[in-house]
RNA sequence: GGCUUUGUAGCUCAACUGGAUAGAGUCCCUGACUACGAAUCAGGAGGUUGCAGGUUCGAAUCCUGCCAAAGUCACCA
């Protein structure tokens, strides 16, 4: 039991003792704030109905029996009807000492669940990007939170490697590649691969300009454009309707498509080959920023999944078919649409495929929980998803859950690839390795240790602060990134956290001792040193308060706190030369598991510590 | 237009889900290295929590109405 606990349950007995009744809603207890004096603090607001006294006197009546009867609580005070409550020195130096004995600490008990993470899932049309950035990192960090709460995680994506986008790059390279590889021209596959996906563009906007003055579009101008609609803007709006009715390039995009998906040998011949030279650009990226999959799925294995579902959907009356054939799906009682689950030829949409991969997940791993980790722009189609597979039964609709974030600005506005204002995710990893190896360099620090060394410490350094800079957001917000603060050594930051670690293990190397012997002697805390400890003991809570909420800036708020903490305790009270030995050894105990919480936590956002920077 | 989300210091973000005087970082001032690592610490300045009502002991948080931004309302993915 913690000692929250222990509170909350010692107050609800003595409120029941004190006054006659049991108090009807849970008793909330928060941290004192810094400005008083206590740890916790009760809030006897609600009592007051069931005593009928003012809150001071309920709280002065409660703090005097819970510090007779609570062994932990030595003290209390109150204000304005807020109890606060002081915790024995002597509880928080035990703790420390449990948490010294554990290997593992923070490590929540096995809940027995099986989890899966689905993220990063791009389209192998190009190469990753900063949007792709942070669906990766909150992917890659809740797994981890998740099973740093006991569950067991698979990790996932789902790979978007078939359809007209990718058929677009596969034409370009066709017509106007002349053989073009990776190797002949030095390009990363996937940055290769997204330069046809850009010239087919480029392509198709000459055809589609030159036919703008044919007598057909302009006939199609006078007709259909509205009152007052500019030539410029009725094309621009037109635009797909071209794509689809009268451009060569669509007609033969949407050829090649119907080739491969018929099975056609050259059309798959050249669709594998120029997707492996993404998957290897795809591999290098996710190396570098630390990241690995339990399992791939690609789209070209699924899209024809979940139609069985909708046969039998079909007789249960689950779904309706209208007259043309095409499938659908009555959700008006749940606040959402009409939605279409089977076109009017029979094929699927991106709703049956997602049916028809939750069923092949499930069958694969018996996961009852999944978690999708996609942009936000796509949470109603998730809201349609998962009603869909409560009302066809699946046992596992009620785990679904889709952990939704929101799209990144730059300083100047939106990422738009159109106007050439993406963040490759490669660009923006070397630079802020780069940046960490500048700043490092200035300082000098590293001189003496060798360039393999180094190098391997700037990356750990420049990972850090991108990482910790985009996972410190909550992330149903959408964030501006800044590229300069995103490298920010300084402050809130990523190497801030690290450099309290290095500290740590700086002075642990000067102490020259391996262990540290139980300091029961050193009863008197300082405040820092209080303060260290009550952080350290929230890690546990506040891991399966970030599993709860699928959500990594809690743990990136703790970190900040525990690294702020100690860099205080840090400049405050001397551990090498502390005034007595026993002085010395808690003090080292209790650096040397700050780093430790330091470093398991800042491993659950992805971003490992250096021994020194 | 309907629905969803967001709006907090100049800027980037918090606020334990209804609790105390709304906190950090950054920027701008000011102090602290012959110190266990100054990528640090301390102090100052900076706020009508988009606006207006309501609910109650108590509201950034819940309700209503506006305002602003974003997303979505495809036989696209």
């Amino acid at each position: 039991m913690t000692i929250t606990d222990i509170i909350k349950n010692a107050t609800k007995e003595a409120i029941t003792s004190l006054y006659g009744e049991s108090p009807s809603q849970p008793i909330t207890i928060n941290e004192t704030r810094k400005d008083f004096v206590g740890d916790f603090t009760v809030v006897t607001f609600p009592f007051t109905k069931l005593a009928k006294k003012k809150p001071d006197e309920i709280g002065e009546e409660l703090g005097k029996k819970l510090t007779e009867e609570v062994d932990q609580v030595t003290g209390y005070n109150v204000i304005k009807g807020f109890l606060n409550l002081e915790i024995a020195d002597s509880y928080w130096s035990n703790f420390l000492q449990s948490v010294n004995e554990l290997t593992d600490y923070g490590q929540l008990p096995p809940t027995g669940e099986k989890v899966m993470v689905e993220f990063s899932s791009p389209n192998t049309n190009k190469p990753l990007h900063l949007g792709h950035i942070r669906n990766i990192l909150l992917g890659w960090s809740c797994a981890q939170i998740l099973e740093a709460a006991g569950n067991e995680v698979v990790k996932v994506q789902i790979i978007n490697d078939r359809g007209i986008a990718i058929c677009k790059s596969m034409l370009a390279w066709k017509k106007f590649g002349e053989g073009e590889t990776p190797e002949s021209s030095g390009i990363k596959g996937d940055f290769l691969v997204g330069k046809y996906y850009v010239l087919f563009q480029t392509k198709l906007n000459e055809e589609y300009a030159e036919w703008q003055s044919t007598d057909t579009a302009d006939t199609l101008y006078t007709e259909k454009a509205k009152e007052g609609q500019s030539k410029e803007a009725f094309f621009k709006a037109y635009e797909k309707k071209y794509f689809n009715e009268y451009s060569d390039l669509g007609k033969e995009t949407k050829a090649l498509l119907l080739q491969w998906e018929a099975g056609d040998e050259d059309a798959r011949a050249l669709w594998e080959k120029m997707n492996s030279w993404v998957y290897s650009g795809f591999g290098t990226t996710y190396e570098s920023l630390g990241v690995s999959f339990d399992k791939l799925y690609y789209e070209s294995n699924t899209y024809l999944l979940g139609k069985d579902f909708i046969d039998d959907g079909l007789s249960k009356g689950t779904f309706y078919k209208k007259e043309d054939g095409s499938v659908w799906i009555d959700l008006e009682d749940a606040k959402l649409d009409h939605k279409l689950v089977l076109r009017s030829d029979g094929t699927s949409v991106y709703m049956t495929q997602d049916i028809g991969t939750a069923e092949l997940r499930y069958k694969d791993f018996g996961t009852k929980k999944m978690v999708y980790v996609v942009g936000d722009e796509q949470n109603y189609h998730f809201k349609v998803l998962f009603e869909i597979m409560k009302r066809i039964g699946a046992p596992y609709a009620d785990g679904l859950y889709h952990l939704s974030y929101g799209m990144i600005d730059l300083p100047t506005g939106k990422m738009k690839s159109r106007e050439g204002t993406v963040v490759d995710a490669d660009d923006l990893v070397a630079e802020v390795i780069q940046e960490a190896r500048n700043s490092s360099t200035e300082r000098g620090d590293l001189d003496h240790i060798s360039e393999e060394e180094r190098s391997e410490i700037y990356k750990k350094i420049g990972l850090a602060a991108i990482k910790y800079f985009i996972l410190k957001v909550n992330p149903q917000k959408r964030m501006v990134f800044n590229p300069q603060e995103s490298v920010d050594l300084q402050g809130d930051t990523g190497p801030y956290i690290q450099n309290a670690f290095v500290r740590i293990k700086s002075v642990l190397q000067k102490a020259g001792q391996s262990s540290f012997p139980l300091a029961t002697e050193y009863t008197s805390l300082e405040s820092v040193e209080r303060e260290l400890i009550t952080i350290l003991h929230k890690f546990p809570e506040v891991i399966q308060a970030a599993a709860d909420h699928y959500d990594p800036s809690l743990i990136a708020s703790f970190n900040f706190d525990l690294a702020k903490s100690y860099h205080k305790f840090y400049h405050d009270c001397k551990i090498i030369t502390a005034e007595t030995p026993e002085a010395k050894d808690f003090r080292l105990l209790l650096s040397s598991n700050v780093s430790k919480v330091l470093e398991k936590s800042m491993l659950l956002l992805g971003i490992e510590m250096p021994n020194r920077m």
